[in-house]
RNA sequence: GGAGAGAUGGCAGAGUGGUCGAUUGCGGCGGUCUUGAAAACCGUUGUACCGAGAGGUACCGGGGGUUCGAAUCCCUCUCUCUCCGCCA
Protein backbone atom coordinates (compact mmCIF):
# COMPACT_ATOMS: atom_id res chain seq x y z
CA UNK A 1 0.00 0.00 0.00
CA UNK A 2 1.02 3.63 -0.18
CA UNK A 3 2.94 5.46 2.59
CA UNK A 4 0.60 7.88 4.37
CA UNK A 5 3.29 10.42 3.96
CA UNK A 6 3.02 10.00 0.03
CA UNK A 7 -0.71 10.34 0.51
CA UNK A 8 -0.19 13.68 2.17
CA UNK A 9 2.51 15.03 0.39
CA UNK A 10 1.53 14.76 -2.88
CA UNK A 11 -2.05 14.02 -2.97
CA UNK A 12 -3.11 15.59 -6.63
CA UNK A 13 -0.03 13.38 -8.42
CA UNK A 14 -1.46 10.15 -6.45
CA UNK A 15 -4.95 10.93 -7.78
CA UNK A 16 -3.27 11.90 -11.41
CA UNK A 17 -1.27 8.35 -11.50
CA UNK A 18 -3.84 6.49 -10.78
CA UNK A 19 -5.89 7.60 -13.80
CA UNK A 20 -3.31 5.92 -15.94
CA UNK A 21 -4.62 2.59 -14.36
CA UNK A 22 -7.78 3.76 -14.82
CA UNK A 23 -8.77 4.46 -11.01
CA UNK A 24 -10.12 6.99 -9.83
CA UNK A 25 -8.66 8.25 -6.71
CA UNK A 26 -10.16 11.06 -5.28
CA UNK A 27 -12.66 10.20 -3.13
CA UNK A 28 -11.17 7.43 -1.67
CA UNK A 29 -7.58 9.89 -1.18
CA UNK A 30 -10.05 12.84 0.42
CA UNK A 31 -11.11 10.56 2.98
CA UNK A 32 -7.64 9.36 3.77
CA UNK A 33 -6.26 12.62 4.58
CA UNK A 34 -9.45 13.77 6.65
CA UNK A 35 -8.89 10.03 8.70
CA UNK A 36 -4.85 11.29 9.12
CA UNK A 37 -5.94 14.42 10.32
CA UNK A 38 -8.73 13.20 12.71
CA UNK A 39 -5.80 10.43 13.95
CA UNK A 40 -3.41 13.10 14.52
CA UNK A 41 -5.35 15.13 16.68
CA UNK A 42 -7.07 12.05 18.23
CA UNK A 43 -3.53 10.39 19.14
CA UNK A 44 -2.29 13.79 20.74
CA UNK A 45 -5.07 13.97 22.80
CA UNK A 46 -4.88 10.32 24.08
CA UNK A 47 -1.01 11.02 24.68
CA UNK A 48 -1.73 13.74 26.70
CA UNK A 49 -4.11 12.27 29.14
CA UNK A 50 -2.18 8.91 29.39
CA UNK A 51 0.84 11.41 30.26
CA UNK A 52 -1.02 13.03 33.29
CA UNK A 53 -2.43 9.48 33.85
CA UNK A 54 1.22 8.07 34.08
CA UNK A 55 2.44 10.96 36.74
CA UNK A 56 -0.30 10.66 38.88
CA UNK A 57 0.21 7.11 39.09
CA UNK A 58 4.10 7.49 39.81
CA UNK A 59 3.24 10.39 42.53
CA UNK A 60 0.52 8.02 43.66
CA UNK A 61 3.14 5.28 44.09
CA UNK A 62 5.47 8.31 46.14
CA UNK A 63 2.67 9.61 48.34
CA UNK A 64 2.32 5.41 49.47
CA UNK A 65 5.50 5.21 50.12
CA UNK A 66 5.55 8.54 52.32
CA UNK A 67 2.57 6.80 54.63
CA UNK A 68 0.18 9.45 52.80
CA UNK A 69 -2.81 7.66 52.30
CA UNK A 70 -5.24 10.12 52.26
CA UNK A 71 -4.01 12.39 49.87
CA UNK A 72 -3.03 9.39 47.53
CA UNK A 73 -6.62 8.86 47.61
CA UNK A 74 -7.77 12.46 46.42
CA UNK A 75 -5.19 11.11 43.39
CA UNK A 76 -6.91 7.78 42.86
CA UNK A 77 -9.85 9.81 42.19
CA UNK A 78 -8.98 11.59 40.08
CA UNK A 79 -7.32 9.28 37.90
CA UNK A 80 -10.68 7.79 37.57
CA UNK A 81 -12.28 10.64 35.51
CA UNK A 82 -9.07 10.81 33.59
CA UNK A 83 -9.56 6.90 32.99
CA UNK A 84 -12.85 7.79 31.31
CA UNK A 85 -11.21 10.38 28.89
CA UNK A 86 -9.10 7.97 27.72
CA UNK A 87 -11.66 5.08 27.33
CA UNK A 88 -13.16 7.59 25.19
CA UNK A 89 -10.14 8.61 22.81
CA UNK A 90 -8.36 5.45 22.47
CA UNK A 91 -11.88 3.77 21.15
CA UNK A 92 -11.88 6.76 19.04
CA UNK A 93 -8.28 6.44 18.09
CA UNK A 94 -8.63 2.77 16.99
CA UNK A 95 -11.67 3.33 15.14
CA UNK A 96 -10.02 5.70 12.88
CA UNK A 97 -6.81 3.95 12.64
CA UNK A 98 -9.14 1.37 11.41
CA UNK A 99 -11.07 3.28 8.77
CA UNK A 100 -7.70 4.47 7.76
CA UNK A 101 -6.00 0.96 7.06
CA UNK A 102 -9.42 -0.09 5.20
CA UNK A 103 -8.87 2.75 3.21
CA UNK A 104 -5.49 2.85 2.15
CA UNK A 105 -5.44 -0.97 1.04
CA UNK A 106 -8.20 -0.18 -1.67
CA UNK A 107 -5.37 2.28 -3.67
CA UNK A 108 -3.50 0.33 -5.86
CA UNK A 109 0.22 1.20 -6.32
CA UNK A 110 1.27 3.89 -8.15
CA UNK A 111 2.78 3.24 -12.08
CA UNK A 112 5.64 4.56 -12.90
CA UNK A 113 5.64 7.89 -14.75
CA UNK A 114 6.71 5.92 -17.82
CA UNK A 115 4.01 3.26 -17.56
CA UNK A 116 1.51 4.54 -20.76
CA UNK A 117 -2.44 4.63 -20.42
CA UNK A 118 -4.81 2.08 -21.32
CA UNK A 119 -7.85 0.07 -20.96
CA UNK A 120 -6.41 -3.19 -21.96
CA UNK A 121 -4.10 -5.70 -23.24
CA UNK A 122 -4.57 -3.87 -26.98
CA UNK A 123 -2.32 -1.20 -25.15
CA UNK A 124 0.27 -3.05 -23.95
CA UNK A 125 3.45 -1.81 -26.38
CA UNK A 126 5.84 -4.73 -27.65
CA UNK A 127 9.82 -3.87 -26.08
CA UNK A 128 11.58 -6.65 -27.72
CA UNK A 129 11.19 -9.61 -29.88
CA UNK A 130 13.20 -12.95 -31.08
CA UNK A 131 13.12 -16.64 -31.89
CA UNK A 132 12.28 -18.48 -34.98
CA UNK A 133 8.42 -18.31 -35.80
CA UNK A 134 7.39 -22.03 -37.06
CA UNK A 135 6.18 -22.71 -40.50
CA UNK A 136 4.38 -25.87 -39.72
CA UNK A 137 1.07 -26.77 -41.45
CA UNK A 138 -1.40 -29.11 -39.83
CA UNK A 139 -0.08 -28.53 -36.31
CA UNK A 140 -1.82 -30.34 -33.62
CA UNK A 141 -3.00 -28.52 -30.76
CA UNK A 142 -0.42 -29.98 -27.28
CA UNK A 143 -3.73 -31.29 -26.46
CA UNK A 144 -3.45 -33.43 -29.31
CA UNK A 145 0.22 -34.20 -28.85
CA UNK A 146 -0.16 -34.88 -25.04
CA UNK A 147 -2.59 -37.59 -25.61
CA UNK A 148 -1.01 -39.28 -28.73
CA UNK A 149 1.82 -39.61 -27.36
CA UNK A 150 0.87 -40.19 -23.53
CA UNK A 151 2.16 -37.37 -21.71
CA UNK A 152 -0.17 -35.36 -20.04
CA UNK A 153 -4.04 -37.22 -18.99
CA UNK A 154 -6.14 -34.50 -18.24
CA UNK A 155 -9.06 -36.73 -17.63
CA UNK A 156 -7.69 -38.77 -15.23
CA UNK A 157 -7.19 -35.80 -13.20
CA UNK A 158 -10.90 -34.95 -13.52
CA UNK A 159 -11.03 -38.20 -11.79
CA UNK A 160 -8.48 -37.82 -9.07
CA UNK A 161 -9.40 -33.80 -8.37
CA UNK A 162 -11.12 -32.15 -10.88
CA UNK A 163 -10.69 -30.08 -14.17
CA UNK A 164 -7.32 -28.01 -14.22
CA UNK A 165 -5.24 -30.67 -12.02
CA UNK A 166 -3.76 -32.34 -14.88
CA UNK A 167 -1.19 -35.65 -15.01
CA UNK A 168 1.83 -35.54 -16.11
CA UNK A 169 3.18 -39.28 -17.11
CA UNK A 170 6.13 -40.80 -18.54
CA UNK A 171 8.23 -38.40 -20.30
CA UNK A 172 5.93 -35.81 -20.22
CA UNK A 173 6.51 -35.95 -16.09
CA UNK A 174 10.54 -35.84 -16.36
CA UNK A 175 9.92 -33.35 -19.03
CA UNK A 176 8.07 -31.00 -16.00
CA UNK A 177 11.17 -31.92 -13.52
CA UNK A 178 13.60 -31.51 -16.70
CA UNK A 179 12.39 -27.76 -16.95
CA UNK A 180 12.10 -27.06 -13.11
CA UNK A 181 15.68 -27.90 -13.14
CA UNK A 182 17.04 -26.01 -15.75
CA UNK A 183 15.05 -23.02 -14.53
CA UNK A 184 16.67 -23.30 -11.12
CA UNK A 185 20.27 -24.19 -12.21
CA UNK A 186 20.16 -21.02 -14.49
CA UNK A 187 18.84 -19.01 -11.79
CA UNK A 188 21.32 -19.88 -9.55
CA UNK A 189 24.20 -19.47 -11.74
CA UNK A 190 22.50 -15.94 -12.11
CA UNK A 191 23.32 -15.46 -8.53
CA UNK A 192 19.76 -16.15 -7.18
CA UNK A 193 19.93 -18.18 -3.79
CA UNK A 194 17.31 -21.29 -3.57
CA UNK A 195 14.80 -21.59 -1.07
CA UNK A 196 11.84 -24.02 -1.04
CA UNK A 197 9.20 -22.52 0.47
CA UNK A 198 5.82 -23.54 2.02
CA UNK A 199 3.02 -24.69 -0.41
CA UNK A 200 0.48 -22.95 2.43
CA UNK A 201 0.32 -19.55 4.11
CA UNK A 202 -0.99 -18.00 6.75
CA UNK A 203 -3.28 -14.71 6.59
CA UNK A 204 -0.37 -12.05 7.74
CA UNK A 205 1.48 -13.33 4.50
CA UNK A 206 -1.09 -13.19 2.46
CA UNK A 207 -1.52 -9.43 3.13
CA UNK A 208 2.16 -9.00 2.83
CA UNK A 209 2.44 -9.42 -0.55
CA UNK A 210 -1.20 -8.21 -1.74
CA UNK A 211 -2.88 -11.07 -2.33
CA UNK A 212 -5.63 -10.34 0.69
CA UNK A 213 -7.76 -8.86 1.06
CA UNK A 214 -8.40 -8.04 -2.24
CA UNK A 215 -8.01 -11.29 -4.25
CA UNK A 216 -9.22 -13.18 -1.55
CA UNK A 217 -11.55 -15.36 -3.61
CA UNK A 218 -8.23 -16.37 -6.19
CA UNK A 219 -6.96 -18.35 -3.30
CA UNK A 220 -7.46 -21.77 -2.12
CA UNK A 221 -8.50 -21.92 1.62
CA UNK A 222 -8.01 -24.67 4.14
CA UNK A 223 -11.14 -23.67 6.60
CA UNK A 224 -9.62 -25.82 9.56
CA UNK A 225 -6.27 -24.48 10.16
CA UNK A 226 -6.98 -20.79 8.56
CA UNK A 227 -4.19 -21.38 5.61
CA UNK A 228 -4.38 -20.54 2.10
CA UNK A 229 -2.96 -22.40 -0.51
CA UNK A 230 0.33 -20.26 -2.28
CA UNK A 231 -0.78 -18.88 -6.03
CA UNK A 232 2.87 -18.25 -6.57
CA UNK A 233 5.95 -18.91 -4.59
CA UNK A 234 6.35 -14.73 -4.47
CA UNK A 235 4.11 -15.13 -1.64
CA UNK A 236 6.08 -17.03 0.78
CA UNK A 237 9.36 -16.12 -0.68
CA UNK A 238 8.51 -12.68 -0.20
CA UNK A 239 7.22 -12.97 3.46
CA UNK A 240 10.89 -14.14 4.14
CA UNK A 241 11.34 -10.50 4.90
CA UNK A 242 8.29 -9.39 6.44
CA UNK A 243 9.54 -7.41 9.62
CA UNK A 244 12.87 -7.24 8.22
CA UNK A 245 15.25 -4.54 8.61
CA UNK A 246 18.37 -5.39 5.90
CA UNK A 247 21.64 -3.15 5.89
CA UNK A 248 22.19 -1.38 2.83
CA UNK A 249 25.34 -3.58 2.07
CA UNK A 250 23.03 -7.11 1.84
CA UNK A 251 20.84 -5.65 -1.17
CA UNK A 252 19.83 -6.87 -3.39
CA UNK A 253 18.56 -9.70 -2.55
CA UNK A 254 18.02 -12.40 -4.57
CA UNK A 255 16.06 -15.45 -4.13
CA UNK A 256 14.56 -18.08 -6.63
CA UNK A 257 12.08 -21.05 -6.11
CA UNK A 258 10.12 -23.74 -7.49
CA UNK A 259 6.93 -24.09 -6.07
CA UNK A 260 3.45 -25.71 -6.94
CA UNK A 261 0.96 -23.02 -7.84
CA UNK A 262 -2.43 -23.17 -6.97
CA UNK A 263 -5.19 -20.94 -8.36
CA UNK A 264 -9.03 -20.94 -8.59
CA UNK A 265 -9.33 -18.97 -11.69
CA UNK A 266 -13.11 -18.47 -10.93
CA UNK A 267 -15.00 -17.39 -14.07
CA UNK A 268 -12.53 -18.15 -16.54
CA UNK A 269 -13.63 -20.51 -19.29
CA UNK A 270 -13.55 -21.51 -23.23
CA UNK A 271 -10.33 -21.72 -25.20
CA UNK A 272 -8.06 -19.87 -22.33
CA UNK A 273 -8.74 -22.90 -20.58
CA UNK A 274 -8.22 -25.87 -23.07
CA UNK A 275 -5.09 -28.06 -22.23
CA UNK A 276 -1.89 -26.45 -20.29
CA UNK A 277 -3.60 -23.00 -21.39
CA UNK A 278 -5.20 -22.18 -17.27
CA UNK A 279 -4.53 -24.90 -14.73
CA UNK A 280 -5.63 -24.69 -10.99
CA UNK A 281 -2.63 -26.79 -9.81
CA UNK A 282 0.86 -25.60 -12.07
CA UNK A 283 4.55 -25.76 -11.60
CA UNK A 284 6.58 -22.73 -12.04
CA UNK A 285 10.33 -21.17 -10.39
CA UNK A 286 9.99 -17.77 -9.12
CA UNK A 287 12.61 -15.41 -9.09
CA UNK A 288 12.29 -12.27 -6.32
CA UNK A 289 14.52 -9.29 -5.02
CA UNK A 290 14.55 -6.94 -2.36
CA UNK A 291 16.25 -3.50 -3.86
CA UNK A 292 17.28 -0.77 -2.85
CA UNK A 293 14.76 2.21 -4.35
CA UNK A 294 18.14 4.05 -6.23
CA UNK A 295 18.41 0.42 -8.03
CA UNK A 296 15.24 -1.30 -8.17
CA UNK A 297 14.66 -0.27 -12.31
CA UNK A 298 18.15 -1.82 -13.04
CA UNK A 299 17.25 -4.54 -11.24
CA UNK A 300 13.87 -4.88 -13.04
CA UNK A 301 16.10 -4.70 -16.43
CA UNK A 302 18.33 -7.38 -15.18
CA UNK A 303 15.30 -9.88 -14.50
CA UNK A 304 14.10 -9.24 -17.64
CA UNK A 305 17.38 -10.16 -19.34
CA UNK A 306 17.56 -13.62 -16.97
CA UNK A 307 13.86 -14.50 -18.30
CA UNK A 308 14.87 -13.30 -21.71
CA UNK A 309 18.31 -15.98 -21.81
CA UNK A 310 15.41 -18.64 -20.86
CA UNK A 311 12.87 -18.65 -23.85
CA UNK A 312 16.32 -17.99 -25.79
CA UNK A 313 17.94 -20.80 -24.70
CA UNK A 314 14.70 -22.83 -25.06
CA UNK A 315 14.35 -21.47 -29.13
CA UNK A 316 11.03 -20.57 -28.61
CA UNK A 317 9.73 -17.37 -30.78
CA UNK A 318 9.37 -14.59 -27.70
CA UNK A 319 7.98 -10.97 -27.33
CA UNK A 320 8.05 -8.92 -24.10
CA UNK A 321 5.22 -6.55 -23.63
CA UNK A 322 5.42 -3.91 -21.29
CA UNK A 323 1.77 -3.80 -20.00
CA UNK A 324 0.24 -0.24 -19.87
CA UNK A 325 -1.92 0.69 -17.01
CA UNK A 326 -4.93 -0.71 -17.07
CA UNK A 327 -3.83 -4.00 -17.90
CA UNK A 328 -1.27 -4.08 -14.69
CA UNK A 329 -2.19 -5.69 -11.61
CA UNK A 330 -3.50 -3.59 -8.04
CA UNK A 331 -0.22 -4.13 -6.65
CA UNK A 332 2.29 -3.46 -9.41
CA UNK A 333 4.41 0.05 -10.64
CA UNK A 334 5.39 -1.58 -13.79
CA UNK A 335 5.76 -5.12 -15.50
CA UNK A 336 6.82 -6.66 -18.61
CA UNK A 337 4.70 -10.07 -19.51
CA UNK A 338 7.02 -12.71 -21.72
CA UNK A 339 5.01 -14.43 -24.29
CA UNK A 340 5.78 -17.50 -26.27
CA UNK A 341 4.21 -18.31 -29.64
CA UNK A 342 2.57 -21.96 -29.94
CA UNK A 343 2.26 -23.21 -33.26
CA UNK A 344 -1.12 -25.04 -33.27
CA UNK A 345 -2.93 -22.60 -31.05
CA UNK A 346 -1.53 -19.81 -33.84
CA UNK A 347 -1.30 -17.03 -30.58
CA UNK A 348 0.56 -15.99 -27.78
CA UNK A 349 1.25 -17.27 -24.73
CA UNK A 350 1.89 -15.82 -21.88
CA UNK A 351 4.53 -17.60 -19.78
CA UNK A 352 6.12 -14.80 -17.13
CA UNK A 353 5.38 -11.05 -15.64
CA UNK A 354 8.37 -9.72 -14.05
CA UNK A 355 7.45 -6.70 -11.57
CA UNK A 356 8.58 -4.03 -9.96
CA UNK A 357 6.08 -3.06 -6.66
CA UNK A 358 8.70 -0.20 -5.43
CA UNK A 359 7.60 -0.32 -2.29
CA UNK A 360 4.37 -0.97 -1.85
CA UNK A 361 4.44 -4.63 -0.76
CA UNK A 362 7.27 -3.41 1.15
CA UNK A 363 5.39 -0.86 3.30
CA UNK A 364 2.36 -3.75 4.17
CA UNK A 365 5.51 -6.15 4.78
CA UNK A 366 7.36 -3.67 6.99
CA UNK A 367 10.33 -4.59 5.05
CA UNK A 368 13.00 -1.73 5.62
CA UNK A 369 16.59 -1.49 5.14
CA UNK A 370 19.45 1.09 7.03
CA UNK A 371 21.93 2.85 4.85
CA UNK A 372 25.46 2.17 5.94
CA UNK A 373 26.06 3.66 8.89
CA UNK A 374 22.42 5.31 8.57
CA UNK A 375 20.24 5.56 11.87
CA UNK A 376 16.97 5.61 9.59
CA UNK A 377 15.49 2.34 8.43
CA UNK A 378 13.27 3.27 5.02
CA UNK A 379 11.24 1.11 2.91
CA UNK A 380 13.30 -0.94 0.57
CA UNK A 381 11.38 -1.80 -3.09
CA UNK A 382 10.72 -5.80 -4.04
CA UNK A 383 10.58 -7.00 -7.72
CA UNK A 384 9.58 -10.27 -8.67
CA UNK A 385 9.07 -12.43 -11.88
CA UNK A 386 8.62 -15.57 -13.33
CA UNK A 387 11.58 -17.81 -14.83
CA UNK A 388 9.25 -19.19 -15.68
CA UNK A 389 5.97 -20.95 -15.55
CA UNK A 390 5.83 -24.38 -17.13
CA UNK A 391 2.58 -25.22 -18.68
CA UNK A 392 2.08 -22.91 -21.40
CA UNK A 393 5.91 -23.40 -22.07
CA UNK A 394 5.21 -27.06 -22.55
CA UNK A 395 2.46 -26.14 -24.54
CA UNK A 396 4.47 -23.95 -26.96
CA UNK A 397 7.16 -26.98 -26.69
CA UNK A 398 5.07 -29.51 -27.94
CA UNK A 399 3.57 -27.58 -30.42
CA UNK A 400 6.10 -25.89 -32.15
CA UNK A 401 8.91 -29.02 -32.15
CA UNK A 402 6.20 -31.56 -33.17
CA UNK A 403 7.19 -33.09 -36.84
CA UNK A 404 5.98 -36.79 -38.45
CA UNK A 405 8.49 -39.04 -36.04
CA UNK A 406 7.61 -37.32 -32.39
CA UNK A 407 8.40 -34.01 -30.47
CA UNK A 408 12.30 -32.68 -30.64
CA UNK A 409 13.52 -31.70 -27.07
CA UNK A 410 15.48 -28.30 -27.22
CA UNK A 411 19.15 -29.29 -26.92
CA UNK A 412 19.63 -27.23 -23.44
CA UNK A 413 16.74 -29.70 -21.69
CA UNK A 414 18.28 -33.08 -22.82
CA UNK A 415 21.19 -33.68 -20.24
CA UNK A 416 18.21 -32.53 -17.52
CA UNK A 417 15.69 -35.29 -19.50
CA UNK A 418 18.02 -37.50 -20.67
CA UNK A 419 15.78 -38.26 -23.98
CA UNK A 420 16.20 -35.68 -27.24
CA UNK A 421 13.13 -36.86 -28.72
CA UNK A 422 9.33 -37.60 -27.64
CA UNK A 423 7.82 -40.51 -29.98
C1' G B 1 -4.01 -36.46 20.46
C1' G B 2 -2.57 -36.59 26.28
C1' A B 3 0.74 -34.47 30.30
C1' G B 4 4.21 -30.77 31.72
C1' A B 5 7.56 -26.41 30.93
C1' G B 6 8.34 -21.98 28.54
C1' A B 7 7.97 -17.22 25.10
C1' U B 8 11.93 -10.53 27.58
C1' G B 9 16.16 -6.06 23.07
C1' G B 10 20.81 -8.84 17.15
C1' C B 11 21.94 -13.27 20.52
C1' A B 12 22.38 -15.23 25.60
C1' G B 13 19.98 -14.27 30.02
C1' A B 14 18.14 -11.30 34.83
C1' G B 15 13.83 -9.14 36.41
C1' U B 16 7.23 -11.81 40.42
C1' G B 17 3.23 -4.92 41.36
C1' G B 18 5.87 1.44 41.35
C1' U B 19 11.49 5.71 39.46
C1' C B 20 11.92 -0.68 34.19
C1' G B 21 12.45 0.69 27.51
C1' A B 22 14.07 -2.79 31.06
C1' U B 23 20.52 -5.36 35.30
C1' U B 24 24.39 -8.02 33.02
C1' G B 25 27.29 -10.76 29.33
C1' C B 26 28.28 -11.50 24.10
C1' G B 27 28.01 -9.31 19.41
C1' G B 28 27.89 -4.44 16.57
C1' C B 29 29.59 0.72 16.15
C1' G B 30 32.99 4.89 17.83
C1' G B 31 37.35 6.08 20.63
C1' U B 32 42.09 5.53 23.79
C1' C B 33 46.54 2.59 23.56
C1' U B 34 49.68 0.17 19.28
C1' U B 35 54.17 0.48 13.52
C1' G B 36 49.59 -2.63 12.60
C1' A B 37 46.52 -6.13 14.99
C1' A B 38 44.95 -8.63 19.43
C1' A B 39 44.08 -7.78 24.53
C1' A B 40 42.63 -4.10 27.94
C1' C B 41 39.92 0.29 28.99
C1' C B 42 36.08 4.26 27.91
C1' G B 43 31.70 5.51 25.35
C1' U B 44 27.63 4.07 22.33
C1' U B 45 23.99 0.55 20.42
C1' G B 46 15.49 -1.24 19.46
C1' U B 47 11.03 0.20 16.63
C1' A B 48 6.79 3.10 15.56
C1' C B 49 3.62 7.28 16.26
C1' C B 50 2.60 12.64 17.86
C1' G B 51 5.44 17.30 18.14
C1' A B 52 8.92 23.08 14.88
C1' G B 53 11.49 21.73 19.32
C1' A B 54 11.69 20.56 24.33
C1' G B 55 9.50 16.50 25.03
C1' G B 56 5.41 12.93 25.07
C1' U B 57 3.00 8.08 23.95
C1' A B 58 3.04 2.87 22.78
C1' C B 59 5.57 -1.84 22.45
C1' C B 60 8.81 -7.53 27.29
C1' G B 61 4.67 -13.72 21.79
C1' G B 62 -1.06 -11.89 20.26
C1' G B 63 -5.77 -10.35 22.49
C1' G B 64 -8.64 -9.22 26.90
C1' G B 65 -8.97 -8.27 32.31
C1' U B 66 -7.60 -6.75 37.66
C1' U B 67 -5.10 -2.20 39.71
C1' C B 68 -4.04 4.71 40.83
C1' G B 69 0.10 1.80 38.57
C1' A B 70 1.55 -4.66 35.02
C1' A B 71 7.42 -7.46 31.79
C1' U B 72 5.63 -9.00 36.78
C1' C B 73 -1.18 -11.04 38.88
C1' C B 74 -5.76 -13.38 36.22
C1' C B 75 -8.28 -15.23 31.56
C1' U B 76 -7.65 -16.60 26.53
C1' C B 77 -5.24 -17.60 21.85
C1' U B 78 -0.81 -18.76 19.14
C1' C B 79 3.92 -20.73 18.99
C1' U B 80 8.34 -23.42 21.00
C1' C B 81 10.55 -27.27 24.03
C1' U B 82 10.35 -32.12 27.02
C1' C B 83 7.82 -36.85 27.87
C1' C B 84 3.96 -40.39 26.14
C1' G B 85 0.92 -42.02 21.93
C1' C B 86 0.42 -42.13 16.58
C1' C B 87 2.90 -41.66 11.98
C1' A B 88 5.48 -40.20 6.15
Amino acid sequence: MLTLKQIQENKQEVIERLKVKNFDATAIVDQIIHLDNQRKVTQAKSDQLLAETNALSKSIGLLLKEGKAEEANVSKEKTAALKEQIKEETTLLETTEKALQAALVQLPNLPHTSVQAGKSAEDNITVREGGQMPTLTNALPHWDLAKKYDLIDFELGVKLTGAGFPVYKGKGAKLQRALINFFLEEAIAAGYQEVMPPLMVNEESGFGTGNLPDKEGQMYYVEVDKLYLIPTAEVPVTNIYRDVILNASQLPVRNCAYSACFRREAGSYGKDVRGLNRLHQFDKVEIVQVAHPDKSYETLEGMVAHVQTLVEKLQLPWRILRLCGGDMSFTSAMTYDFEVYSAAQERWLEVSSVSNFESFQANRLKLRFKEDGGKKAQLAHTLNGSALALPRIVAALLENNQFEGGIRVPEVLVPFCGFDIIS
